[in-house]
DNA sequence: GTCTATAATGGGATAGAC
DNA sequence: GTCTATCCCATTATAGAC
């Protein structure tokens, strides 16, 4: 595998374990195994290295949202889908996704950085948003207000719930966050 | 006012602003008017400062949720007081609550902050849980899952939403990620 | 593309005078 | 309790050989 994929690895895992200042270019060096001098030839500086990561990361996150979407099934199904995208990326609380590690911390990052960060987030909005009008449609969940306010209670849940899960090295607090939502639901896939 | 009190106020800001990196001995002189080695006369370690920061925190945190406890009204009243504490706490969408920023990054963090942390959690959850069981009782809101799992799942909702708001530095979006769950109490205080 | 060597900065921390 | 002066260390970044 390249060494410029090997970075953008290394450092994800590590800015989601552990914040953006969680490692050094000493840290990936010792971990690839080149010296530190060498990875500054793939990446000038720390913020060139934190804009690919972030832009990479989004890239495969609203891969996985869009199939999600383009899969069959009702609003519930996806909402379920959707949820268990974000458990699985606990990694048995270890990690939570790159942009709740990023959002934590906002001091440090560069305007380019932050500005990736809203793109997230205005994103994952607006997919969920869309998700709650098809559920007011096909009756697939009971919706308490509007589907804007829904999206938004849905994605601080998950980045909530995340905190949380991650706070107590525990994946089943998430499970547990998330339970209302879920009962909320029409049952098609019990677990 | 003492300095010590200075010294604790204004690491409190720049934690809940910034992160647990996102200040420095050098700051904290600054701000209040010493030298930075003055500092280490009051807390002689950054450690020092971090628990005496919580510890202080916590305590005034869990006297506010007493209060709101002792308070006459219905459990969907005291919920509602407690959604208005972290809305509060924002500050225009400037800083979110110690712990979900100390959360964030729990890289670097003493195991005394990781107790304290824990603690904190702990705290809030069995304080939310007997709001729910209360809830269940008198009947002033709808629950979907046990009181456990709705306590759960209102942890990580403020706790998200105040991600949310300050990512945007838009206190309105906290208020947007709320309004489901507002919509679930009985109208009481209408606003 | 990777290396050695070397800035240059900023952080936390200590000693000792006042 | 606050100061000056200093230390030690980690981190980002650069120059130039291979």
């Amino acid at each position: 595998m390249s060494t410029r994929i090997s970075l953008l690895q290394s450092a994800e895992q590590a800015v989601r374990q552990r914040g953006y200042h969680g490692f050094s270019y000493a840290d990936l060096a010792r971990e690839i195994g080149i010296r530190k001098a060498s990875i500054h030839h793939h990446f000038p500086t720390k913020a060139d290295l934190g804009i690919a990561l972030i832009e990479r990361y989004n890239a495969a996150f609203f891969d996985q949202l869009k199939n999600i979407k383009d899969a069959e099934g009702t609003a519930a199904d996806q909402l379920r889908a959707y949820l268990r995208l974000y458990r699985d990326a606990l990694d048995n609380g270890e990690q939570v996704c790159l942009c709740v590690s990023l959002s934590a911390g906002r001091d440090h990052l560069s305007n380019e950085i932050l500005d990736h960060l809203d793109q997230f987030h205005r994103d994952s909005l607006h997919w969920l948003e869309q998700l709650f009008e098809r559920a007011k449609a096909d009756g697939s969940m009971s919706l308490h207000a509007a589907p804007e306010a829904e999206a938004s209670a849905a994605l601080a849940l998950v980045e909530g719930a995340q905190l949380l899960a991650r706070a107590s090295r525990d994946v089943t607090q998430f499970d547990q966050s998330t339970r209302a939502l879920h009962a909320r639901l029409s049952p098609n896939k019990p677990h």
